[in-house]
RNA sequence: GAAUCUGUAGCUCAGUUGGUUAGAGCGCUUCGUUGACAUCGAAGAGGUCAGAGGUUCGAGUCCUCUCAGAUUCACCA
């Protein structure tokens, strides 16, 4: 043996090795098993890797989830689990269609340049190229996973598993076409569910205006034109008067009547305690809109489009005057404000308080404040009466039946649920999974507006009756960006376009995190035959406690109701990787581990050690270049351990003993002790314990005291050589590359039995080995 | 406004159902080491386990309160 632990020349070696033996495949691994005379369960153990984005390269983050994920594998092979990991790739809609985006950009283009079709081509081939180093970076850490099951989500199977579990939905119910708010990010063009939704506090003007009889304060003067009704508490007695009736409200371009209602929402003692009602540019408003319909005869409009434009939606009823239509928000404003300011002399603006301290919504990618706006959108029933996901969900945390493993995770996603609003899953991208509805034309040509790119390529916005003049719909589909039907517009669900061909496909994709609930169900479903019945429900799902609700939470919903089964009986949640003094990572800040880096300097095991040990479920964990470096240390101790081992096994010297040293009951006793300890730990999910367990046993027990004793012979080669064998199982989980390598070295001098470490028995009896 | 987590050695963190003398890594002090390993070994310093009260034969661990920090959710006319 070398003197040192190479592991740039081992870790390629090994894992060659281990693809050449199909190590990773179960159904190989069975085989050889039983060759080698070691016991098989049967006992299904299955993870699916969460899918990273395809086109990102590998960050710690990705590293810490290989890491613990392998160790649980690896630790199930070799208790003679019928174990299986499924590797695969998100197509991470959003984030790679900016991503994309940006790169336009730099070349002076846009997305309006090109039709959906052409735009979605391009940004495939762009993960194409991308999505390989993912994959290779994966397999640089030693994840044993079974890439010949690999999948994408954007896989023609999975894509057409997705359709059908949305055309079900929508047989169930539990899909609906609704008009009304959703998130709705103006740069990134795209409406967000509630959950991709940030807040930050925000300093705004709040001007306090005269309001007919009443007064009433508001910041955004621009959204006045919406107004439909005033709302005071039902018990405000200041107002009580006025409930019921109609007022007469003058606004700097006119006067207009509006009814008084009283709801609960609106708190008396909250600025006037008198609040306008704006329903389809404020969540609240659109409420009390909603529960008191029958109250006000005044059909509500949008006056901001989707491009952040003031506008009339509704021809036949003019609500903004000629100077401010086409205005932006801020703008907008800002001359809604003047012309309080001049009109009769300010009279009807009372007061402003400048420093208004408020928190607004904004959008989670680049920070702009969301827009409140009316939309189309499909949306998921959680609360169906007849099929409540959320409900199931519960049950199934209740049951047991899923356990959550992360400091106080459970009572987290439970909150999450018992809170949970329906799921808007409709995205105005490309890049992504289309939604399988199709509109009729004839009859609302006027209810369904283009965007499309005319004869000479340009960005176009069209009625479709008005685009059907100059363009058949051949042509209009093939140049076709995106589509808007109005609400009335009839539609149907299906996985192909209607025969009929009087149809148009919805423009709208679904949300990623829809394809992505259905991850484990699909997967299992389409990697090989069989796998669902022998692997569903899997058996850990591992992932950063971050996502929880944007995906652990979403895959119980959709998972119970595609199988009545909960998709995964442990979840382990991992916490964010900090850096050594326990800060957050950031580019900005300059301390962003690269675990590529790590892995060329230390070695892949001395990474994987360095992210697992002392690492606790649901707490974040701070790592630096002293932990790397300690856990090199520990290969290197390994290495040497195994290379005195074997010096003794080849050349005996003076004064050690063969076999029956005084000491070699002792040892074999406490040697036991060690493999119940790990093993117990693995088994109670506790991974970094088991980690520490297995570091300070071998070094600090087996290394510093037993080979000591064996050079004075108080402990026998014989059983020396035992336990090297045992710890280089007990560590082979954590350090699959090095451990493997000395196997190999141990094997050539047929001192084992098992050919392969990384299939080789569990070492519950420590005889056997 | 609410929820969750955290507080243990100089630093970063473990502590497995309540059970001897509270551990690891890094750092520090002294010494050692030519044959497994200086990517090492031995010895040592360093802790009122945030604070107060309670349960118990016994509490770092369970309960209550207080203080401090972190995260998340909700609301804001």
């Amino acid at each position: 043996m070398e003197p040192r632990y190479l592991h740039q020349q081992t870790e390629e070696k090994m894992y060659d090795l281990w693809e050449k033996a199909d190590a990773f495949n179960p159904d190989a691994v069975l085989e050889l098993r039983k060759k080698e005379n070691n016991p098989v369960t049967n006992k299904p153990f299955s993870i699916v890797m969460p899918p990273p984005n395809a086109n990102d390269p590998l960050h710690v983050g990705h590293a810490m989830f290989v890491s613990l994920e392998d160790v649980l594998i690896r630790y199930n092979r070799m208790l003679g689990n019928d174990t299986i990991w499924i590797p695969g790739t998100d197509h991470a809609g959003i984030e790679t269609q900016f991503v994309f985006e940006k790169k336009l950009a730099a070349k002076d283009q846009s997305r309006f340049n090109f039709d959906r079709s052409t735009l979605f081509q391009m940004i495939w081939d762009y993960v194409q190229e991308n999505s390989g180093v993912a994959v290779d970076q994966i397999k640089k850490l030693g994840a044993s996973a079974d890439w010949s099951r690999f999948k994408f989500t954007l896989d023609k199977d999975i894509v057409s598993n997705v359709l059908q579990t949305f055309e079900t939905l929508y047989k169930d119910g539990l899909v609906y076409r609704d008009f009304k708010l959703v998130n709705y990010c103006l740069k990134c063009g795209t409406s967000y569910s509630e959950l991709e939704v940030d807040h930050k506090d925000q300093v705004d003007p709040l001007h306090t205006i005269q309001y007919g009889p009443l007064t009433v304060a508001t910041v955004r003067l621009e959204t006045i034109f919406g107004d439909v009704a005033v709302a005071v508490n039902p018990n405000d007695k200041r107002y009580k008067q006025y409930i019921g009736t109609q007022i007469e409200v003058e606004f700097p371009w006119g006067t207009k009547k509006m009814p008084v209602i009283a709801d609960e929402y609106v708190d008396p003692e909250f600025g006037t305690g008198a609040v306008k009602v704006t329903p389809y540019h404020d969540p609240n408003d659109f409420m009390m809109w909603t529960n008191h319909k029958n109250e006000i005869s005044e059909v509500p409009q949008p006056v901001i489009n989707t491009s952040g434009k003031l506008y009339n939606a509704d021809q036949n009823n003019i609500l903004i005057p000629k100077e401010y239509v086409g205005l932006g928000i801020v703008n907008a404003r800002k001359a809604a404000l003047e012309a309080y300011k001049t009109y009769k002399g300010g009279a009807l603006l009372l007061n402003t308080n400048e420093k208004y301290s408020h928190s607004v919504g904004i959008c989670y990618r680049c920070g702009r404040q969301i827009e409140p706006l009316p939309l189309p959108q499909f949306f998921i029933s959680v609360n169906h009466e007849k099929n409540n996901l959320v409900q199931n969900a519960l049950q199934a945390l209740d049951s047991g039946a899923t356990k959550i493993h992360g400091a106080g995770r459970e009572k987290i996603l439970r909150h999450w649920l018992n809170n949970l609003k329906d799921w808007n899953i409709s995205r105005q991208i490309v890049w992504g999974i289309g939604i399988p509805v199709w509109y009729q034309i004839s009859g609302y040509e006027n209810k369904i507006t283009v965007n499309f790119l005319d004869k000479e390529k340009k960005y176009t916005s069209a009625l479709l009756s008005e685009a059907l003049q100059t363009y058949s719909l051949e042509e209009i589909e093939q140049n076709l960006q995106s589509m808007n039907a109005d609400i009335s517009v009839p539609y149907v669900v299906s996985l192909s376009k209607p025969s009929n061909d009087q149809y148009l496909q919805e423009t709208d994709t679904f949300d990623t995190w829809f394809s992505s609930s259905q991850w484990p169900v699909v997967t299992l479903k389409n990697a090989k035959p069989g796998d669902f019945d022998r692997f569903y429900p899997t058996s850990v799902m591992e992932t950063g406690y971050d996502i929880l609700p944007f995906w652990v939470m979403r895959m119980m919903l959709l998972g119970i109701y595609m199988t009545q089964k909960t998709p995964f009986s442990d979840v382990y949640l991992h916490g964010l990787v900090r850096d050594q003094k326990g800060q957050k990572m950031s580019k900005s800040k300059g301390n962003v581990i690269n675990p590529l880096s790590v892995k060329e300097e230390y070695g892949a095991d001395a990474l994987r050690m360095a992210l697992v040990i002392r690492s606790t479920p649901g707490q974040d964990k701070s790592v630096g270049l002293p932990d790397f470096k300690a856990a090199r240390n520990l290969t290197n101790k390994v290495w040497n351990a195994a290379r005195f081992v074997m010096l003794q096994t080849e050349k005996p010297s003076e004064g050690s003993a063969e076999k029956d040293a005084p000491q070699d009951e002792a040892f074999e006793k406490k040697l036991k002790e060690v493999v119940q300890t790990v093993t117990k730990q693995l088994n109670d999910f506790k991974i970094g314990l088991a980690a520490d367990t297995v570091y300070t046993e071998f070094w600090h027990w087996y290394c510093d005291e037993c080979i000591e004793a064996s050079k004075s012979g108080h402990i026998s080669r014989k059983a020396l050589l035992q336990g090297m064998l045992i710890f280089l199982k007990l560590l082979h989980p954590f350090m699959p590359f090095i451990t493997e390598a000395i196997w190999q070295e141990f094997s050539i001098l047929n001192i084992t039995k098992e050919k392969l470490l990384i299939t080789a028995n569990w070492p519950y009896e420590i005889s056997t080995v």
